[in-house]
DNA sequence: GTAAAAGGTAAGGGTAATGCACTTTT
DNA sequence: CAAAAGTGCATTACCCTTACCTTTTA
């Protein structure tokens, strides 16, 4: 039995594969311009593409609900975080003490809807805001004052939430509005931006087309059906028209040629079920790692799914059916501290592994442990994240430097990158508003005088307190780094 | 026959998207 | 005041790299 959200899971679609739409193939990305340069209106696509529809007039704007939208909740987050945490341990607890499967449970862990962010996102994305432009007669940098202006998104791009809505709903508006910033270059949403390649990591947008041409390419070259290419792909004896696909990509793509495979082998294998597991599979999935161990190829043939989908599923959730959810108690967390060490004892200079602890801990997942661990030993674990005062003043005075007038101006990665990327745009950022709080009522002042007023506190210090990782060689600082000497860190 | 290159597999590790429980804004 | 929108933190579904082994190629 399949939980509901296996038919409701959409597949995002092409926009541009031939055949879908005949304007398709012609189109070409307008990737967003430097933040110096205006945005090229002449490159916006004909309206053939655009036919934004009356949707877009329309003032009832609908996207996919999202925590808990709509619904005033009362503020009792303390018992009702509780009550969830009692509800989902029952359900477990049962599931252990009678060897049965608590469909409850397994249907709410089972009914995310997580898409990732597609080309094809991308496309409907920058169309609309391309139209958007148009229509408010914005150029690039304006459109991005604006955004950058107000906490919330101005009203003229809600019709992105429409538009996406009617063609691809499987997106929270979260998602959307991160990757609209991200696209105007917002600060803080560095992770966001339209990419169009990158040497390692998930591929740029040119990327995942040129594979998705390739392969269009292969089929059209071989008369055959994408079908019969993840056959053919996945196929045990070698054939030489894939190894000759493969190499053509290894020699079109900047990136390692390991990458390149794994991510077409992924992307193209020919079972597309994922997600989903009916508490059948599930019990098949454990008989099979019981008879064949960890051969996850075998047993995604068996499954018909992918291997590593079957590796998931049985190491996060089958693996740690015992998994705990309620808070930590002191107890555990006195043994994860232990198994830590003792583990580092062991296995010095290596990175921890967490699934052993996992493992041996016997109630967390892996990706708790690790949290827990390093929020238990937050000062130990993260030097690099300390800020000495020396370094606190400079961080103070080249915000100063910049001469904006309001915060959100900014630019963090620029001043990350001052440091060498020492702290990243974030904890540059989460120092600054450390410091601002320190001053008495930066509610009301302005950017200028808080930063002054920083400068003129930080300045009456001792010069041998100013400290610093970022100028080690100033005359005034104290060599040892790493001892950390806690009256020069300020928090 | 052999070394180099490429393919195949699974362990290890990580993160983008989202859920929850709020707070803030309209 | 209600509803919509934003947000910090936790969770999870999905993704990527790397190491090691096998197979193919030159």
């Amino acid at each position: 039995m399949l939980s509901p959200s296996s038919q409701s899971k959409a597949v995002p679609k092409l926009l541009f594969n031939p055949g879908n739409e005949s304007t398709a193939s012609s189109f070409i990305f307008p990737t967003p311009p430097q933040s110096s340069s205006i945005f090229p209106l002449s490159q916006t696509p004909p309206s053939t593409i655009f036919d934004l529809p009356s949707e877009l007039a329309s003032s009832e704007i609908v996207v996919r609900e999202e925590h808990g939208s709509g619904i005033q909740k009362n503020s009792f987050n303390e018992s009702s975080n509780a009550n969830s945490n009692i509800l989902l341990n029952d359900s477990i607890n049962q599931n252990n003490e009678s060897g049965t499967v608590d469909l409850t449970f397994f249907e709410r862990k089972l009914q995310r809807n997580h898409s990732y962010w597609t080309p094809a996102a991308w496309e409907l994305l920058i169309k609309t805001l391309t139209q958007i432009l148009k229509d408010h007669k914005l150029d690039f940098v304006e459109a991005r004052s604006v955004l950058m202006a107000s906490v919330r998104l101005p009203r003229k791009f809600t019709p992105v939430f429409v538009r996406f809505r009617s063609k691809m709903p499987m997106y929270s508006r979260r998602t959307i509005v991160r990757h609209m910033r991200g696209y105007f270059k917002v600060p803080g949403y560095e992770n966001f931006q339209y990419k169009s390649s990158t040497d390692s990591g998930t591929p740029g947008v040119e990327e995942v087309l040129l594979i998705e041409r390739e392969v269009t390419r292969f089929c059209a070259m071989y008369n055959c059906t994408e079908d019969d290419f993840r056959y053919r792909l996945w196929n045990s004896s070698r054939t030489p028209e894939i190894s000759q696909f493969l190499q053509n990509l290894y020699s079109m793509l900047d990136r390692n040629r390991k990458s390149v495979y794994n991510y077409v082998r992924r992307k193209y294998h020919p079972c597309p079920k994922k997600c989903v597991w009916s508490s059948e599979e599930e019990e098949e999935l454990k008989d099979l790692v019981n008879i064949h161990g960890p051969t996850w190829t075998t047993i995604g043939k068996m499954l018909q799914r992918r291997p590593m989908d079957c590796r998931d599923f049985w190491r996060d959730y089958i693996h740690c059916n015992a998994v705990n959810r309620s808070a930590w108690t002191s107890e555990e967390c006195e043994r994860l501290l232990a198994l830590v060490a003792d583990y580092q004892k062991n296995n010095p200079e290596q990175p921890i592994r967490w699934m052993k602890i996992s493992e041996q801990l016997g109630t967390r997942h892996r990706h708790h442990c690790k949290l827990k661990y390093n929020s238990l030993t937050k000062q130990q674990t993260k030097p690099d994240h300390i800020f000495l005062a020396g370094d606190s003043l400079w961080l103070i005075e080249s915000i100063s430097q910049l001469n904006v007038q309001e915060e959100w101006q900014i630019d963090w990665k620029y001043i990350s990158q001052s440091t060498d990327n020492l702290w990243s745009p974030d904890i540059c950022r989460q120092q600054y508003k450390t410091l601002k709080y320190t001053v008495p009522n930066w509610e009301v002042k302005s950017l200028k005088e808080i930063l002054n007023h920083i400068i003129k506190d930080m300045q009456q210090l001792p010069p041998e307190l100013l400290v610093s990782k970022l100028f080690p060689s100033n005359p005034s600082a104290v060599s040892n780094d790493d001892s950390g000497s806690d009256i020069s860190q300020i928090h």
